[in-house]
DNA sequence: ATGTAC
C-alpha cells in the first residue's frame, strides 16, 4: 500500500481520515514495511467498515491484516446498539470462534526428541484432520443443543477434560446467550459427526518448545520456562459455523434495505443489533462459539490420550484458550464514558490487560495470555494484554502471521512434499492428509510472524512474552 | 475457513 494514503499518527499507527460515507477514521497498526506489503484491499475494506451505522471511535486493522470477506481479516470494529449499531456476519467471519489454545505438558524438548517420529504418527492417527473429516462422537438432537448451550463446560461434563480447564478459557468455557433454536437444522446436521476434528486450511495441532523468553516474570506467571514443551491447537467451529455464516450473510443482504442500511459492499451485510435478525444472528453465533470451545476441548482430550501412551505421568494443563473470530459484548471506556459495545474481532485476538475483571484470579495480575499462531514451520508467540493501551483498539491484538499470498498463488509456487522434506531437515515433522493443503500453507505464503508480533508489541497492543518453535505439526 | 454450489 502507498504510505501517502495515511497520516502517520505514531511510528506504528496509520490513520485514514473520514472521507466519503465514513463515519469515523480508520486506523491500521503496522510498521512501514508491513504497510508497504499490505494489499490495497485492506485499505478499501477498512474504509468500508468505517461507514457502518453505530460504529464507535474508529475501524481498526491489526499488523497481520489482509483481504477478507467484507471486513479484512485482522479487523476490529465496535458498535453501540443505542446508536443504531449493527452486527455483521462478515465481520465475525465464516469460521466462527476459530481460535488457539495452548497446553503445558511439563515435558522438556529432549523428552519429545526421543519419540518425535512415533509421537507425530500417533497424534496424526488419533486427531481427525482434513476437509470433511469426521470424529468418533456423534451427537443426537438433544446432545447437539446441549453442546451449543454449554460449550467446553458441556464437553467437560461429557468426560472430555476437567473443571480446571474451564477457568483458562474465555467466558469460562461457556458463551452465555447462545440460542440453539436460532441454528438451522442444516447447520446442526453438518456438525453431527464433526466434533473433535481439526478441519483444514490453516488449522493445526503443534507440539512446540519454548525457544525464547522476553519477559521472565510474566512467563513465570503463565507457568513457562525455556525448553518447556507446550501444545497449541488451532481450529474452530467446522461445518456448523460456516453454515451459520453462509445463511445469515444471505439473510442480512436481503434485510439491509428494510433496515435502511446502505452497503458499500454487499459482503458487509449486517443487521441492527436491536433487531430480530440481529438478535437471531447473535444467538446463533454464540452457539457456534460454544461449538468451537467444545471442539477444542475434545481435541484436548484426544491429545491427552495420545500423550499418556508415551508419557503416563505427564499432566497436560491448559494455559489459555482464545477465540479470534467473534462479536462480543464488552464494556469499554470511550472518551471518558463507560459504554457497552459489540466488539467484532475477525482474525484478531482479545487482549485484556492486567486487572481486568473477566480474567481468572491466577492470571489477573499478569494480563490475558494472547496466543499468536505462526505459519507452518515458523515460530508462534505468547503475548500478554496491556492495561494502559486498552484504548488503542478495544483491547485487541493480531492473531497470527496473516496471509501474504492467496492459496491459489501458493499452490502454483510450492510443492507440499518439498516443503515437508525441507521442514523435516530442520527437525520439524509435518503430518497432513493433504499435500496440496501443505503447499497452500507454505511458510512463505504468510507475512513474517516475528515482524507482525514485534509491531503489535511496539504499538502497545500486547506485550511479547515468549517465542515457541515447532517440533511436530499435525496439519489439517 | 468450507460437503469449491441452491
Amino acid at each position: 500500500m502507498d504510505e501517502t494514503y495515511f497520516s502517520r499518527h505514531t511510528e506504528f499507527a496509520w490513520e485514514i481520515a473520514p472521507h466519503g460515507a465514513m463515519r469515523v477514521p480508520a486506523i491500521i497498526y503496522a510498521d512501514a514495511a508491513l504497510i508497504r506489503a499490505m494489499d490495497d484491499k485492506v485499505y478499501e475494506q477498512i474504509c468500508n467498515v468505517a461507514t457502518l451505522p453505530g460504529i464507535v471511535k474508529a475501524a481498526y486493522a491489526m499488523p497481520d491484516a489482509h483481504w477478507g470477506y467484507g471486513f479484512p481479516i485482522g479487523g476490529v470494529a465496535a458498535f453501540d446498539p443505542e446508536e443504531g449499531g449493527v452486527v455483521s456476519a462478515g465481520g465475525v467471519g465464516f469460521d466462527v470462534s476459530c481460535g488457539v489454545r495452548c497446553l503445558h505438558t511439563g515435558l522438556k524438548t529432549e523428552d519429545i526428541l526421543a519419540v518425535q517420529e512415533i509421537l507425530a504418527d500417533s497424534l496424526f492417527n488419533q486427531i481427525p484432520a482434513g476437509l470433511g473429516s469426521t470424529g468418533a462422537i456423534h451427537l443426537n438432537s438433544a446432545e447437539m443443543d446441549a453442546m451449543l448451550l454449554g460449550g467446553a463446560d458441556w464437553a467437560v461434563n461429557q468426560g472430555y477434560g476437567n473443571a480446571a480447564d474451564l477457568e483458562r478459557i474465555e467466558e469460562g468455557g461457556q458463551m452465555r446467550g447462545a440460542c440453539p433454536d436460532c441454528v438451522s437444522a442444516h447447520a446442526k446436521q453438518r456438525q453431527h459427526d464433526e466434533m473433535g476434528t481439526l478441519g483444514s486450511g490453516n488449522h493445526y495441532l503443534e507440539v512446540q518448545k519454548v525457544a525464547q523468553i522476553f519477559d521472565t516474570p510474566t512467563a513465570q506467571a503463565f507457568g513457562i520456562q525455556e525448553q518447556d514443551v507446550v501444545i497449541s491447537i488451532h481450529c474452530g467451529s467446522r461445518g456448523l459455523g460456516h453454515q451459520i455464516g453462509t445463511e445469515f450473510l444471505r439473510k442480512m443482504v436481503t434485510a439491509a434495505p428494510q433496515y435502511g442500511i446502505t452497503l458499500p459492499d454487499r459482503e458487509l451485510a449486517c443487521a441492527p443489533i436491536n433487531s430480530p435478525l440481529g438478535q437471531e444472528y447473535l444467538g446463533a453465533m454464540r452457539a457456534a462459539i460454544n461449538c468451537a470451545l467444545a471442539n477444542r476441548q475434545i481435541l484436548t482430550h484426544l491429545t491427552r490420550q495420545a500423550f499418556s501412551h508415551f508419557f503416563p505421568d505427564a499432566q497436560l494443563s491448559l494455559l489459555y484458550d482464545v477465540s479470534h473470530n467473534t462479536c462480543k459484548v464488552e464494556t469499554h471506556l470511550v472518551d471518558g464514558n463507560t459504554r457497552e459495545l459489540y466488539v467484532h474481532r475477525k482474525g484478531a485476538t482479545r487482549a485484556f490487560g492486567p486487572g481486568h475483571p473477566d480474567l481468572t484470579a491466577t492470571l489477573r495480575a499478569a494480563g490475558q495470555p494472547v496466543l499468536i499462531g505462526g505459519s507452518m514451520g515458523t515460530c508462534s508467540y505468547i503475548l500478554a494484554g496491556t492495561e494502559q493501551r486498552e484504548a488503542l483498539a478495544f483491547s485487541s491484538a493480531c492473531h497470527g502471521a496473516g496471509r501474504a499470498m492467496s492459496r491459489h498463488q501458493a499452490k502454483k509456487n510450492w510443492r507440499g512434499r518439498k516443503i515437508m522434506d525441507d521442514l523435516a531437515a530442520r527437525g520439524i515433522l509435518i503430518r497432513s492428509p493433504s499435500l496440496r493443503g501443505v503447499a497452500e500453507e507454505a511458510p512463505d505464503a504468510y507475512k513474517n510472524v516475528s515482524s507482525v508480533v514485534n509491531t503489535a508489541d511496539q504499538a502497545g497492543l500486547a506485550r511479547k512474552i515468549t517465542c515457541l518453535e515447532p517440533l511436530i505439526c499435525i496439519k489439517g
